[in-house]
DNA sequence: GGGGCCATAGTCCGAAACATACCATATGCT
DNA sequence: AGCATATGGTATGTTTCGGACTATGGCCCC
């Protein structure tokens, strides 16, 4: 059965036509990997069971490195089409902020939201600016994507700025 | 190490005072589950560790099914305030929507749109619904969670709304 | 009072995932 | 030539994860 590191290799091949792990490492890093990472090691593991599950297929570099290249197969291109017309019944993400997590459990909110907003902050001005960069310009997808990374950054900005400046209380004005 | 499933642990068994991992499945299901789910043999195996290092105690029941009830060593209490008082410095959380990576891969933002909206929409009432019910009640740390939460369940349904309904096209009108 | 059923309660296990350390090759600089 | 750095890949010991499986107790109904 199919994972989703399946079908990130899979997308990511499809995209880029004929890849090698160590290229998919590093779009991922730029790209998707800002809200779904994997770690490297499963890169390499992942290509090759989907080769043995006839959805890649491998061929070798001649001399150099010998490095593996993967593109896709006929059954990969089918799996991944079929994955992305399906409907997205998979169950709702979990925020699991470990940060949350402390709140939770008693942790003072003022301290915790210090350091958690200058991050949100960090990460949010980061996305608006690579939004500003690449606006526009095809394919749909990554931006959409970006987009909802950024409402859900402010949203965390939101929420820790006010759990950090205690003077915002909308009684006492 | 503790992880943060160990906390999570730690925290319900100071919380219940007393508690079997059946008692612990019970609690995380109908609160920090909710946005931190543990898989119930978890549970199990978790106090088993947290009793060896020393966090947990352990006690069985005498008759009946002679279960086994863990309670929080001074040592345990003393790693949950160390946790509870450590800066958040933690990184940050990845979204990893299933179907935002969809979406990612070229799949129809309305299809995939209909259906999330509708998950998004019932799990924000269940959240609005619970707010309602003990808003107010301490202590503050799930009355947070849950805050946040609620912010989240908004922003999802505004981005999937926008594109489940392409006639609110700031463009167009 | 005994049989059946449901909720409760717990165990077990193989397959992935994970982090991380290690290894190897190329490239360019001094 | 020697060395640092980035590139590229492998190997591996632990955890985690789901999910299948087992058992126990309480309760209702006949």
């Amino acid at each position: 059965m199919l994972t989703s590191t399946s079908y990130i290799v899979l997308g990511l091949v499809d995209w880029i036509g004929e890849a090698t792990p160590y290229e998919l490492k590093q779009r991922i890093a730029e790209t998707v990997g800002n809200f779904w990472s994997v770690p490297h090691s499963q890169l390499y593991a992942e290509p090759a069971r989907l080769t043995a599950s006839g959805h890649l297929s491998e061929r070798r570099e001649r001399g150099g490195r010998r490095r593996r290249l993967f593109s896709l197969t006929d059954h990969g291109r089918e799996a991944l089409s079929a994955w992305r017309s399906q409907p997205a019944d998979d169950p709702l993400p979990e925020l699991r902020d470990p940060g949350l997590l402390r709140l939770f459990f008693g942790a003072d909110p003022q301290a915790i939201a210090r350091t958690r907003l200058h991050a949100h902050q960090e990460k949010l001005r980061s996305y608006e600016e690579r939004l500003a960069r690449d606006s526009g310009a095809p394919p749909r997808g990554p931006w959409l994507a970006l987009e909802a990374g950024i409402g859900h950054e402010r949203e965390w900005v939101r929420f820790w700025a006010q759990l950090a400046a205690p003077t915002s209380d909308p009684i006492a004005g």
